[in-house]
DNA sequence: CTTTAATCTTTAGATTTTCTTTAGAATTGA
DNA sequence: TCAATTCTAAAGAAAATCTAAAGATTAAAG
């Protein structure tokens, strides 16, 4: 899904209709406003963004999104706007596109960026083994069937996941979850690793979790 | 209901005869005031048009008409008129078929365009489960009953059904929707969830809106 | 091999946090 | 101004999190 965030109605709708015919699914926003709020709102594929745009520049806008996310953004600069590449930097754009625009550069300059950023695409999901962790949902899955996890349990899964192989302490594990010191006689990581664990076994035998006697928890071979 | 706006009577009489023929129901215009006032009137399913008219051309109108409205239109060009992809869409405009014309293929043409638009035009309604939400007149149903929402409930149940499977943390659907900063103690969200619970609790026994303890709301599986 | 100390697991109950609901106050829009 | 909506506050309920204790496991020393 493609993010068009233009005032001019005509160019919006332009814009929609090539997308559309060329087989994106888009959304459009009418000011910088909306735009933003949609924009936060989900994870679109790209965003074209005019820079003059009533409520909040395109600027703004972008600055605010860069808070959070990373989505593509192709700008539109008015005719006479020559933006060079530090410029386009700054501003937390991919690319630019100068109008007016031929509408088969559109989407050369599109595919374009979706390659280059392509890969570095963040797709909502992290696997384990055959656990699944879906990040827009919340939900934690081993083989189809919900494990049903705390926000605790959740996050420690989520961490762990995106290091399978690292060794995570019980202060590091407690400390990167809650933002609280951890104190050293502390017994709440054990709980949760048992819980966490006992709701796995519900599902199956295999181990998710292995205990690095003395050092910390680290996700099984 | 297909609106047909051409000068001369002819055609337009032509026009009509083919289209009732074919089972359409049809309305017409003599020139380009009569035909945007009728356009912005009704819902019609499409609008062909002349480019050359009395009082308003048909680009005049079709760009007073994209403000608000999205009638798919296939405009009629004169004998020797080419008319590209681009300028079409510039237009604002589905398809053109050109004078003189075969009226087989302006049934064609009309069908053609009515699938291509169908899928997007309906999506002005919003579906899960039973519950149907109608953005044009900001409605809500489920299976047929008005739930009868609220700015703030509508806002949330559009925002929730255009991610059917994400978390939506009380920030989240509290910044989103009004736009202002979000204080952690807030219990705003909570109520509004408690009484949209209510309302659909009025039609169904059936679960709409889960809580995910600790994140936030989510769409029932 | 046995012993010992440290660490880990698990359980159950206490505590804290978060959620739901209600009623009324404040705000908004016609 | 009035009616509807939205927000605030409070109290009870539900769930998560933490604490404490007792037993099991591990690693290392004797």
């Amino acid at each position: 899904m493609i993010l068009v965030i233009e005032d001019d109605v005509m160019i919006n709708n332009l814009l929609c209709k090539v997308l559309t015919d060329n087989g994106y699914e888009v959304d459009n926003a009418l000011d910088g406003e909306e735009g933003l709020s949609k924009a936060l709102d989900k994870e679109y594929e790209m965003i074209l963004l005019d820079l003059m745009l009533p409520k909040k520049t395109g600027e703004e806008l972008l600055a605010e999104l860069r808070k959070t996310k990373n989505t593509p953004a192709i700008v539109l600069s008015a005719k006479n706007e020559v933006i060079n590449r530090i410029e386009l930097l700054r501003l937390g754009a991919d690319d630019y596109i100068s109008k007016p625009f031929d509408v088969d550069e559109v989407i050369l300059r599109i595919e374009a960026v979706l390659r280059r950023t392509g890969e570095v695409r963040t797709s909502s999901e992290l696997k384990y083994k055959n656990l699944k962790l879906d990040k827009e949902s919340k939900r934690v899955f081993i083989e189809e069937t919900e494990l049903g996890c705390t926000t605790m349990e959740y996050s420690i899964l989520e961490l762990m996941l995106n290091n399978p192989n690292k060794v995570f302490s019980k202060r590091n594990l407690f400390e990167s979850i809650t933002g609280d010191e951890y104190l050293s006689d502390d017994n709440t990581m054990n709980v949760h690793m048992s819980n966490l664990r006992k709701k796995i076994a519900k599902v199956t035998e295999e181990p998710y979790i292995d205990t690095v006697y003395g050092m910390g928890y680290r996700l099984s071979k």
